[in-house]
DNA sequence: AATATAATGCAACATAGTTGCAATAAAAAA
DNA sequence: TTTTTTATTGCAACTATGTTGCATTATATT
């Protein structure tokens, strides 16, 4: 079930999505926001933001949890199967808007695939 | 650093991962060998197996730690840069000998990607 | 303003994985 | 074979991420 209130935190966390693009993994954003939501609403608002469509998750290094805003998703139709980019330098995590062609395997149903790609980022290339 | 004696534990561990070419989970493996040995070893011994480019690890579903033999890896030469399959329905993992085609990416440089692809696996697709 | 109930905080819990240190066992030396 | 060296182990305590139940609070509706 998806979000009914528009609740401070909700109206909060949807803010630091929309500060920039990349993806926020979820210790960062209770660290940033430790003094003002408890740790457990902050799980609670991100699953449910997307259920709704608004948020996708996945996992980044060490299997730690990210978040990061949906193109165009609703509620009964995500589609976000593009990989992801982790700069092992300064950790930052973007989702690439590349089309990624999955392999054909013979005798298995391919339901979901996710696809981390580690490497430099632009900015600490330089 | 790797493996110097040959000790009880990494005889049993090898052994594991000799009944089949299947990955084992970290998890499994504690619960299977739980009354020989401390989880501690066997954190310590697949690592140092890692080390020696016997074993390689990944990440399986919810970050999940997971390893399965190497093939023709060496301490200074590992190349596991496969995709990894694993079964939603009975949770089996395997490696998959694709050669996987990396995507270019303007202005990034790619050290490693991981690939875990979900569905069903041949068996229990029947 | 009163009501219904979604959302929150808190404490307690679950699980994966790590660390320091004393005790043990494998390999080398005697 | 016995002694010595030190790599490995077990244990307990710890860290970190994430979850759950329940009483309290805040939002939206009447
Ligand atoms: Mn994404
Ligand atoms: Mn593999
Ligand atoms: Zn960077
Ligand atoms: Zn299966």
């Amino acid at each position: 079930m998806g979000i009914i209130r528009k609740t401070k935190s909700v109206k909060t966390l949807l803010n630091e999505f929309n500060k920039n693009s990349s993806a926020i993994s979820v210790t960062e954003l209770i660290t940033r926001l430790n003094s003002k939501f408890n740790k457990t609403t902050i799980y609670r608002v991100l699953d449910k933001l997307e259920d709704d469509g608004v948020l996708h998750s996945f996992l980044g290094k060490n299997g730690l949890k990210w978040y990061a805003k949906c193109n165009g998703c609703t509620a009964d139709n995500h589609s976000d199967v593009h990989p992801h980019f982790q700069c092992l330098d300064c950790g930052k995590v973007d989702c690439l808007s590349i089309n990624i062609t999955l392999p054909k395997i013979p005798n298995r149903k391919i339901d979901l695939a996710q696809f981390l790609i580690q490497g430099q980022c632009d900015e600490c290339l330089t």
